[in-house]
DNA sequence: CTGAAAGCGCTTACAG
DNA sequence: CTGAAAGCGCTTACAG
């Protein structure tokens, strides 16, 4: 372990007082022309790094933000992550990503990353956090530095960023209409899970709109995942009278779906339109490239981290948006057709 | 901002000295059962949490790790990141997430990291890092403390983690000649990538081994993308002598492939087997599903976290394992059959 | 087993 | 514009 230099040494190769090293860097307006030569001078002949450590000490800032993942192993957030990080280094500030599970598993608390100087704030992207988690969160002090992405908590009062679920639900049904189905069923999400509702009382709403008759049997319950699809075709195969069309609550979903219905030798979109909603990576490479609703989950991780730093930096301050609801968009591939 | 209870106002509360607190909390052995009691009835009471940034500072450790992606928004790391994770969180430490791209376009060096008290160690996942670069990391002084994992970096000495790619491949081509396979082409990662030579040197030596032709348009270039294995696909529909069987380096240049050829009516595997190489989730419900060389993500995440924790705990010790290379297995799907 | 005291490396009011 | 000094909240040798 060599160490590394410090102020200190700065100070004394540069012949000024450590504050004047600290003013410089961090305020190099409030020095003199001359002072900020030789301070940075001193600073490449030392190759002086400032210590984080001490600064966040010293600052009460630990320069950090948490990204609370439901699940590190799904590939759903890594768009967001990106998004996320941009925002933070350009602030320079640090990611710190956990997952709920693992958090709440080993003992600590939501809050112990807030409270024990760890992270400034926290993004959180799961909305199905127990509801004593939500009331702790709520009522700490740190309350306000917490923020929602993607998912969101009923009742609660944190800000969020999300997309427009309820929109992108009324156009995946309006356009299997346009191409004339009027038997469309719907693969939901996990129950309980906040956009699973949205989508699915969404989807429910549209279709009274239309006109259109719902049978209880065509809402199959899922819960976002590739194997629910699956299981989700299995039970499209069994009805009496299939819907020609099925709006899926998830991409993932929609693909193991139509991967089920093909080993049983139907053909999409001939026998049966699907679709689903996210427009992750995959599905335009998907056989047949998958119709899908866009979400644009690099803007909802800038905007997420954009609305965290406001936060933190200007706590006392007023923020005027509280929820943002961002913009979703029909990708029509070949997933859809014409009923004939 | 609510003032959080520190170490002196436990140790009032209990009525010993700071010291005293600080050992019951770190140390509980060293200390008398009664003020063992006094202690964490005071901690309770006043509902203390540690400052990590005072601890980090005091112990030169920030307690974090850096994970260095080449990527942030690319799934196939989101396991990986899961097995780290698990493995650091039992040690009490966090996880930072950066991109190359982003700490060198921000002007940062990746050593910074470790010099300014931001990370302990790093893991990272990208073997296509700058020359200068690698020097520098090789030149640091806490360069003990980088650890590769997936890719490495040949002719530098860090240790790493990573699967049995040599392996993996022979495995790959055996599965197709044993289905009778003479003519086999192979779509490769992209240039300069450490696992696309290792892969591809592995699939020219087995071929060799087993005596079969290997014309040259039959290794086609690609760069592990969805979209490379599109054009693979086209490349291959272009050859007059069309091999029976495909070696993808990862399953997402299989799955552009396949998606590719069928746009054209071709039938995998009926007109040409195909595979991938990592197993990656969606592998299973691909149409069809795909044959392909796993690699155990959780295991590599956990097995560099562990190593990497080993290095930072005992810094003087000799470490045993300087690369562990971990097995691959074959998964046999229906992309892949007799050739008849 | 316990306490007094030093110190990790910064930043920032305060005074000049 | 600059410096002396205090202090952020811990840990740890040292002494008893």
């Amino acid at each position: 372990m060599v160490k590394t230099s410090t102020l200190q040494d700065v100070a004394r190769v540069a012949k000024v007082s450590t504050a004047t090293v600290s003013r410089t860097l961090s305020n190099p307006d409030v020095v003199s022309e001359s002072t900020r030569r030789r301070v940075s001078e001193a600073v490449k002949v030392t190759g002086y790094r400032i210590n984080r450590a001490a600064r966040n000490l010293r600052t009460q800032r630990s320069h950090s933000v948490l990204v609370l993942l439901p699940d590190l192993a799904n590939p759903f957030f890594s768009t967001i992550l990106e998004g996320i990080s941009r925002i933070l280094s350009r602030q320079g500030y640090s990611m710190l990503i956990a997952s709920t599970k693992q958090v709440l598993d080993s003992g600590d608390r939501l809050t112990d990353y807030l409270d024990d100087a760890r992270a400034d704030g926290m993004i959180i992207l799961d909305g199905g956090l127990d509801p004593d988690v939500v009331e702790m969160l709520e009522n700490a002090p740190q309350s306000k530095r917490v923020l929602f992405a993607c998912e969101w908590i009923d009742g609660a009062n944190f800000p969020s960023v999300r997309c427009q679920n309820r929109q992108g639900t009324r156009t995946a049904v309006d356009h299997l209409y346009d191409l004339g189905h009027r038997k469309i069923a719907h693969v939901t999400g996990p129950e309980g899970n906040v956009l699973m509702h949205t989508r699915k009382d969404a989807f429910v709403t549209e279709l009274g709109k239309l006109n259109l008759e719902l049978k209880p049997e065509w809402i199959i319950a899922g819960d976002f995942s590739l194997a629910a699809g699956c299981q989700a075709a299995q039970a499209w195969i069994t009805l009496d009278d299939r819907p020609t069309a099925v709006f899926c609550a998830s991409d993932q979903l929609a693909m193991g779906f139509i991967a089920e219905l093909s080993r049983y030798s139907f053909k999409v979109p001939n026998d049966v339109s699907v679709m689903g909603f996210d427009d992750i990576d995959l599905a335009e490479q998907f056989i047949p490239p998958l119709t899908s609703i866009r979400q644009d989950r690099l803007m909802i991780g800038e905007t997420a981290a954009k609305m965290l730093m406001e936060r933190i930096l200007a706590p006392n301050e007023e923020h005027s948006v509280h929820a943002a609801v961002l913009p979703v968009s029909l990708v029509v591939r070949e997933s859809t057709a014409s009923l004939n």
